[in-house]
Parts: structure tokens; sequence; C-alpha cells
DNA sequence: GGACGAACTTGATTTAGATCAACATTGTAT
DNA sequence: ATACAATGTTGATCTAAATCAAGTTCGTCC
């Protein structure tokens, strides 16, 4: 029904997961709200309660947490990524992530509440939910063994090989810790890989 | 109904996380099947597509890859866990996971196109799914950051502090790389921290 | 119960990447 | 446009953990 472009791109990719009807989407439509946040602002910090699950739109979120005084991406959700403090979300707890916009950014959110009573109410929601949390859990599983089995060497390669955009987009002291080097170790590479 | 102590106890796990109808749960533990693996005895390897998932009545199972010839530690799975090369199971594709038992092993099973008929039939089930993804999701982000941000001494100290039985359990080579470190490095911070 | 291979230990050496330090460049606010 | 702070660069040094190399102990199969 929507002719709204952030709403019809949330639709379009709800809908890859599982099929909601017409009557369904409307009301789960309807309980996502668009919000607007400028580079640099925070959407949630450390110690809160995250009572919101996002869509991103259009732009660029950070995540990361404090790691004594050090900070630590985290990952990054740009355009049709959901983003949010997953497990606070899911388990209204305190959260220790922090969740900034690294660029403007146009979300969508949705409330614990309103998302509770989605998934009670519609199976297809549910669904859409398992499935959801199926890829989820599938893509950090991956990144894990990255993490893991690959040098810093390999871990800064399958990145430019793999998201090359992404070193446009984000400062690179943040590449550098989403790849848990330092950001001179971080400066060499790119300089070997991608010339002066 | 059942008194039989696997399925008794795949019960109590399940419904931890959603509530069956005593009709649904007839129907969907029906399609469980029980299986024994010896101590050693692989349950499934990497190149193979992973039909079943397993919940691990009894025993312990250890999920590795090889990277480079070299067997690295994924995880272990002992009684109350479920198991299984997870993406390849969700996907129907080819795994690089293999699974191997580390003990004695009774395992409940359920293939894939049971499990996803049981989805397709009962919202309960759907739901179990849902939270079961996102329990497990929430367990890899945190063991992510543990991995991320620690020294291999303070890898190793929380793995003693958290799961002090594994110790007795698991062969500590598999152990070290499950830290990721070397089984030279795994048996000087055992001296030091746990003495001769 | 001996013996063979696997698992573990201990020490010596090497190395990838961190840390430290100084400087250069970029971005942003006035 | 200027200036200050934040970000990035480059080089020198340091260090945690890997690697290499012998042993030793443990488990399990005839």
């Amino acid at each position: 029904m929507s002719v709204d472009p952030p709403y019809d791109h949330l639709k379009k990719v709800v809908s890859r997961l599982s099929e909601l009807s017409d009557y369904e989407w409307a009301d789960f439509s309807s309980r996502w709200q668009l919000t607007r946040v400028a580079k640099g602002d925070m959407v949630i910090r450390a110690g809160q309660t995250e009572h919101y699950f996002y869509f991103v739109h259009k732009g660029v979120l950070r995540a990361y947490v404090l790691h004594d005084g050090q900070d630590v991406s985290v990952g990054f959700s740009y355009d049709s990524d959901f983003s949010g403090a997953y497990d606070s979300f899911l388990q209204q707890s305190v959260t220790d992530w922090n969740i900034q916009a690294v660029a403007d950014t146009e979300l969508l959110r949705i409330n614990f509440e309103d998302m509770m009573a989605m998934y009670d109410q519609y199976k297809s929601v549910e669904r859409w939910g398992r499935i959801f949390n199926a890829n989820v859990l599938i893509g950090i599983g991956r990144r894990q063994i990255e993490v893991r089995n690959y040098s810093a060497e390999e871990r800064f390669d399958r990145l430019l090989r793999q998201s090359p955009h992404i070193f446009q987009l984000v400062p690179q002291k943040h590449l550098a810790s989403y790849l848990g080097m330092t950001p001179e170790t971080f400066s060499r590479m790119r300089r070997l890989k991608m010339g002066k």
C-alpha cells in the first residue's frame, strides 16, 4: 500500500524471508516509526536498555563496545540492514553496546512491545523472526571463524575484497578496530595493498 | 507422555522457550530419533550436507573446522545442548564443519523435512525456533567479543572460571585451539594457573 | 602388561603485530 | 581563510604468543 520509500524498502527486505498478507503488513508496518539521526549522533549508549529494533533505510551505523576504555567496533550497518543492541532488546536488559551514526541516517524503528505483539499475533512475523535470527547467527558464525583463523593481513585483504565501499564510508581507525588491529597496522597494510 | 529420559529431557529444554500442547508435542517428539555415537565417531564431516539437527542428551560433541590443514575447535556441546552444522542444515548446503563425539554420546536427531514441517504446522514450534535462534546468536555474539578483546591468558582464565568441568572432558589440545592458542601456550598457562 | 602412538611438557628462538613517539594531513568550527 | 583538533602516517622498539625441538607421560590396543 505504502509508496513511502523507507516502508517500501522495509517491505521488500521483510518479504524476502516471509510472506505477510496485506492486512498483516498494514498492521506490522504501522508499528514502525521513521527516525533520522545526524552524523555523530548516538542511537543507543552502553548502560541503557534498548527499547527499539532498527532498520537502516539509508546511511551507516557503527556498533562498538568500550573494552577498558578502548573503543572496539563490533559491526557496521548500512542500507537494508537491521540494527540494534540485539541482546538488550530481546532480553530487555542493560546493554554494553554503543551504536552511533557514522553518517546522516534514516531509520525505521519498532519498539519492544509492538514487536512482541506482532510475534504473538502473526505466524508470518514469527517466521520472519525465526529466519532472520537464523541468518544473523550464520553471519556472526562466519565472521567469528574469519576473525579467528586469519592473520591481520588476510583480514585486511578479505574486507577489501568483500566490502571495498566501506573504506570510503568509515574512518579507518574504526575499520582497524573492527578488524582487530591497531590504526598503525591498518595504515601500513593500506599502503601496502592500496598504494599511496 | 513419554517417560523415556532423552525425550523427557528434550521436552524440558524445548518448553523453556515455547509451550507446546500435548498434541503438538506428541507429533513433534515423534519426529526425533534416538542415536548413539561412540567416542571418536564423526557425526558430520566437512563436504557433506547436514540433514539433521541434534539434541545432546548425554555426552560431548566437538565442532571443528580445518583451516589449511589445522584442526580448529569451534565449540563443544554437552548435555542439553542442541548441536549440528547449523548453516548447512538450514540452507541444505555443503558444510565446512566437522562434528565428532569426544565421548560416548546419546543424541536425538530430527531431519530437515520434519523440522520444516513442524515449523509450518505449529506456531509454537516456529516460536521455539525464533527464540532458540535468538539465544544462539546472543551467545555467539558474546563469545565473539570474548575472543576479540581478551588476551590468551584472560581467555584461559575465563574458561577456567566459567566452565571448569570442560577441562576434564576434552583433550587440552582441543581446548587450546578453541581458545585460539597453541597447545604449548595452553600447557604453560595450565601450569601457571592450576599448578603442577 | 609391554609397546607404540598420541597427548602433553618444557626450553630456546622467532615473529607478527602492538606500543611508543614524532610528524603530516584532513576536517571542521569560527 | 585560519587554526585547532582529530585522523592518519611512518619509523624504532618491544612483547605476547607462535614456532621449533627434545623430551616425558598417558592411553589403548595386541
